[in-house]
DNA sequence: AATAAAAATGTAAACGCTTGCAAGAGGGTT
DNA sequence: AACCCTCTTGCAAGCGTTTACATTTTTATT
């Protein structure tokens, strides 16, 4: 059971070479005899050889880990990002730390400092924005960092996510076409730049192009919650509210199962959008209508991105913006 | 921008004491002068010195990196679990390697010689049982693992989880109560050792306290998704059942949305009773009546222990099983 | 067969830290 | 003044690899 860890060391040893030979062909590297590479590749078999990740990672400043900073992982949002990235990270042979944040300033900043501690050899950042301090770090550090499904507000940073701002316009302009000129805006957190610029601005601009003048009691704040949604069902009631573009799609569930209890039809008598598609839009009934986001592949996109930052090759286009579309289900008619 | 990399011995000149000290004050170690620690702080302050873990690493045996293997991080069970072990980890001062394993055997294999190559210090497993190979590697190794969620067949292995078998009977057993004769099992894949053994004996216990027969034909296999529920509900509504244990609420969730596109009334013609209690049971509607499991709570404790077996510290109990309940909701009457 | 070029292998110095051991610095005792 | 402790600090040997650079072996060329 014992098993006292064999080192480079004792393979050269028992193979009767040197360890930089060894070295060279676990590394598969360079120019080593064939007859010679059998040799230590069947010592290495014998012996149980595992090459220490550790002391390759001091020796050659790489550690084949990237640190993913999450919001957090229960989000399903963010967990569909997550194993975008770890799919395509083990497929380059790399391992993620992950790290919740709960998306605040402190824990973020204490996580970073954590994760460059840890030598990482890039990080892929999931936030709602990029805090000024945060932003600092990164750039002070030269580690490699990308961005996914967030927005970075001075595009410094290299980014993959969708056009919020368009697909919250198509969202809304298609509930104008529908009718209604009462819509109203409940994107979530309205502290956070994705919903306080990009969202808000597609929703005026749909507002805009139709000429419905904007209303700002038709903006509701809203924590990302099912039962934020519930609750709020209640406000938008009271409300002349006919429509709804919505954030999140569990907050757009609350809503729908609060609007439905107080008898309203939905979507005979009020329509609702979401933004976001994760399973839920087909487990609620009426099924959620909602802009479908590429969230796996924005997060394996932007692990890919990473891969190649950490190769220093040139990244073309820093600031990706990935398809979106919008599906039609039954919360709009 | 390019910080050159300070090292200990930076820190060490500029404060004009030995690295070995540097080291004991970075490490809040033993017996250093007050004022030698407070000059050296200052220095590291000034130089902006981080340790570099993985030297540390290298040095002391210790990463204070713990591995966690998961099925599937986009599962809402498993993720939930896992945010209660992160939460945990780091209340420790451990950071997690997350790696997914799709549940398949090779993969596992894989992801657990990587975990070791980078000498994790413990590694926590998530799965609905445990393979044999799998068990082998565990005990080939010396790094502390425990099993989070999952059953060890054998007991060999420190786990968390609750008594599968206690809770499947007593949700069963509350159908029965309800006048309910023929019970569909649908507890997910019967591959799994979860399943197929402890669940079944459950459903089997509840079935003979009541003096009612076991009937193979009410026992269905299914993959744990949506879909597979949305389509089983045909072939249920064509048999004789009318409740249905169910063992995942995404899974249930089809079956109800299914049988209620069916014309079926849930819970006046169908009860429905599922085995997880995530954020689903309350979108639907119905909302479905679950046994409630502390997923989240389930990861700490198992993470917690993790950390006592890595101190070496003597574990009283290597097999918890903790309280669960039965929550009744819109699917049961 | 001699020689140059190419291929294979070995040597040893990092990498940045921890830690056992030794030694210096102050006291207090007798 | 000699001796013994206890508290601090320094020395230096690792930890297990990678990787320039040097050296040896092989192959090709004439």
């Amino acid at each position: 059971m014992e098993k006292e860890n064999v080192t480079i060391y004792d393979v050269a040893r028992e193979a009767g070479v040197s360890m930089a030979t060894v070295s060279r062909v676990v590394n598969g590297n360079s120019n080593v005899k064939q007859a010679t590479k059998d040799k230590v590749l069947a010592v290495i078999d014998r012996l149980d050889y595992r090459p220490n990740a550790v002391a390759r990672g001091l020796a050659s400043k790489k550690t084949t880990t990237v640190g993913v900073i999450i919001p957090d992982v229960t989000d399903m949002f963010f967990s569909e990002l997550a194993r975008g990235v770890d799919d395509v990270a083990s497929m380059y042979h790399y391992n993620i730390i992950l790290a919740n944040s709960d998306d605040s300033g402190t824990k973020e900043l204490q996580v970073l400092e954590n994760l460059l501690a840890k030598q990482v050899d890039g990080i892929v950042y999931m936030g709602n924005g990029l805090r000024e301090q945060l932003r600092n770090q990164f750039s002070h550090s030269n580690v490699p960092i990308v961005l996914a499904g967030g927005v970075d507000e001075v595009n410094q940073i290299p980014t993959v996510n969708i056009d919020y701002t368009a697909a919250t316009k198509d969202a809304v302009t298609k509930l104008i076409k529908n009718g209604h000129t009462q819509i109203a805006f409940i994107p979530g957190n309205m502290q956070q730049a994705i919903n306080q610029k990009y969202r808000l601005r597609g929703y005026q601009e749909a507002l805009e192009e139709a000429g419905i003048a904007f209303d700002e009691t038709m903006v509701f704040d809203a924590q990302y919650t099912y039962n934020a949604g519930f609750e709020l069902a209640n406000e938008l009631y009271a409300t002349t509210a006919t429509a709804a573009f919505v954030g999140a799609d569990e907050l757009a569930a609350g809503i729908l199962n609060g609007l439905t209890d107080r008898g309203v039809n939905v979507p005979e008598d009020f329509e609702i959008i979401t933004a976001i598609n994760t399973k839920l839009t087909q487990i609620t009934r009426p099924q959620l209508s909602s802009i479908s986001i590429p969230m796996y592949d924005m997060g394996a996109v932007a692990m890919r991105m990473l891969t190649k930052l950490m190769d220093k090759e040139n990244i073309e286009n820093g600031h990706l913006s990935l398809p979106y579309g919008i599906i039609s289900r039954q919360t709009t008619r």
